[in-house]
DNA sequence: GTATATGTCGACTAAACTGATCGGGATTCA
DNA sequence: TGAATCCCGATCAGTTTAGTCGACATATAC
């Protein structure tokens, strides 16, 4: 199950989606409009955007906006910041693999094999929708 | 990812399901062979066996054994006793469903349709694989 | 320059969860 | 009886999660 920061980190990315593109967005209204305690989301925005996802401003008028066409932004790679790899098994991960401790042999682990096929359908998912996908239905 | 519990739960049964059916194997032996921590072990079984998974036979030359043929016994079932719901989102499960606290319009949310494909991608995985599929390349 | 709005950031906390251990109880068999 | 074995409640340290607080840096407007 995504943690509470994925949840609230996909719907402030949707939120940022549907508006025009660079057009800043302040902290307290994502909070407000898709009901996120204000603080953590600043937490989580700020990880978002020192990942590369989104574009900042300080100071008045400032704010938050993609940092991306929305296109090219994509449900893997927010999952993935905010709640780690997809695969159920670190030995199963493309993007962060790590050997098992206790596995001696990887290759006929069935274990693995079928984890594997469960982060390769995940992630064919999550890393072809993008938030264009979800921007038109989202407002 | 998938907890500790759940790997360690994955490789007892694949153990118990590479044996003859039926017959009865100690925790201990389980715990040598899987290399895992030997009362947690026992948690795990027992949490199992209270699923109907697994039988017991307590006391001297007593032990566990599959409680149905390996072939009717899938990696959803395991996952789910030992992890929970396979799907990232409560409202996108189908064996948990719980309404999203703060999501008004469960039609419309594309959050939930994505995260309800990749349920619904990652159950046809692990609801068709059995202990038998893995059976014959355990040992 | 000053005031003010806003993002930045480190420290902190309470609660829950995870992984595991301990000690003993109940049951079965020989 | 006694050894083997599963059963079970209590406990525990460490980590993670979700969230708050307060101060600071920066940019704009005036």
């Amino acid at each position: 199950m995504l943690s509470q920061r994925s949840k609230y980190a996909l719907r402030a990315m949707t939120m940022l989606a549907a508006g025009k593109p660079g057009e800043l967005v302040l902290v307290a209204d994502i909070a407000k409009h898709r009901k996120v305690p204000r603080k953590f989301l600043e937490l989580i925005l700020l990880d978002l955007k020192k990942r590369g996802l989104l574009h900042s401003k300080r100071g008045k008028n400032g704010g938050y906006c993609l940092a991306r066409p929305a296109s090219k932004i994509t449900f893997g790679e927010i999952v993935r910041i905010t709640d780690g790899p997809l695969a159920p098994l670190a030995c199963a991960s493309l993007t962060a693999y790590r050997k098992c401790d206790d596995c001696e042999d990887e290759k006929t682990c069935s274990i693995r094999r079928v984890m594997r096929n469960v982060r390769d359908s995940a992630a064919a998912i999550l890393d072809k929708v993008s938030l264009a996908d979800t921007a038109s239905k989202t407002r």
